[in-house]
DNA sequence: TCCATACACTTAACGCCGTTAAGTTTGGAG
DNA sequence: CTCCAAACTTAACGGCGTTAAGTGTATGGA
């Protein structure tokens, strides 16, 4: 009886083209320009066909934030086998900071945008594997830096570290985001604020005294 | 003839009430519920009496960031008059964290949401002026920093060092607002993080070797 | 084979939103 | 007293997320 089977495989294709249409439009016309009416439009459906499959539209961006989480994740294909936990802790920062500035609408919805608590995680991405857990790959970078004794010896709690570090990257990022066209400020180079803040940061976390210059 | 006169004031006056309105409106219901017609509500006009004193709501969101500004920069006083570069560093630094945490709302606004480009600046604020401008006070505290040989000798461009500081401390508190109900990740006291975060990073930039602990 | 039903989907609508067009009131100038 | 400009209102437009009610059709059971 394989009719079940198909029609579960119909609306699973369907999703995924919602799902398909909502990342174009966040892409080709922005943020504000994915709405429940024009994701309809694109895949030729109501509006209304929408929620039989998402309950609102803020699922529908939890999914989306879902994939992009994953997408970053890849972003970090092959630093892993770099063997120096610093130049991977390096490389890292980097794909994080290309991922905001390449796709600066998703970054602003996965990292800048308050949600409402997730229910208890059934969030499709495998927490902890770093393949799919950005933040488990980065702690266990940190984890390798840790017991490897690169960092100053008090340095012991790789969650900290983790969201220290987290925290500094994304400072970068989401200022280019948010602030790039204010002129307020006489804005220094992206990547040199990057590559400047990592480093600083990376010498006030390392044991040795003499300070690294990439 | 005092006529034009008294006209203008009462203009101004209603000006600041709908930003009265605005703002607490802001506090009291957070930032979606800030609707031109609720503003109009609260002031008992209609809502098209609005648009006699701002072109649009951004206009009106606009103003609020600039009395937001100088608020932040009024969060700074009494630090300038530390001795030690560094202690008024770090105390901004804790100045800046605390106004984030205490207007989430206000503090999302400014510095997480992108505007469309400012207009020439006509903002009201003295670019330039510490008691106004929180950039131009960092960038002074960062000056005596430099010029007192307190960084290692290569840091040189205050520009640079104040954006990236900034940076580093928008990082903490933006990462607290938008994501501290986030269960995916075992978070710290948000004081450890921003302690850490700026020792770390001073870690980083002072010119002596031997760590400085708070 | 025929029918009842479950389900995917649509149409129409509600109550919001920012904003605009077209009146209405009113107070001071001539 | 009249006229005008400015301040303000009412009504509306098009868009939003979302819901209620209705339609058609494929399917499993008689």
């Amino acid at each position: 009886m394989g009719i079940k089977e198909r029609r579960e495989r119909e609306k699973a294709e369907l999703r995924d083209r919602i799902l398909v249409a909502a990342r174009e439009l966040f892409v080709e016309e922005g943020f504000d320009a994915v709405t429940m009416r024009k994701i309809a439009e694109r895949i030729e459906y109501s509006p209304t066909a929408l929620y039989l499959h998402f309950e609102t539209k803020d699922e529908i961006l939890r999914a989306l934030c879902d994939e992009d989480f994953r997408a970053l994740a890849g972003h970090f294909a092959g630093i892993a086998a770099l063997p120096d936990p610093i130049e991977r802790l390096r490389a890292a920062g980097h794909a994080y900071v290309q991922f905001g500035l390449q796709f600066p609408n998703h970054y602003r919805l996965m990292f800048m945008t308050p949600h409402p608590p997730q229910e208890a995680e059934e969030s499709a991405i495998a927490k902890g594997d770093p393949d799919q857990d950005s933040y488990a790959f980065l702690k266990g970078i940190l984890t390798d830096c840790v017991e490897q004794g690169l960092f100053r010896p008090e340095l012991q709690d790789v969650e900290l570290l983790a969201q220290v570090v987290w925290a500094a990257v994304h400072g970068v990022v989401s200022i280019e985001i948010a602030k790039s066209n204010d002129d307020w400020v006489d804005w220094r180079p992206f990547a040199v604020r990057a590559d400047f803040l990592l480093d600083a940061l990376l010498n006030g976390l390392l044991a040795g005294t003499s300070p690294r210059k990439a």
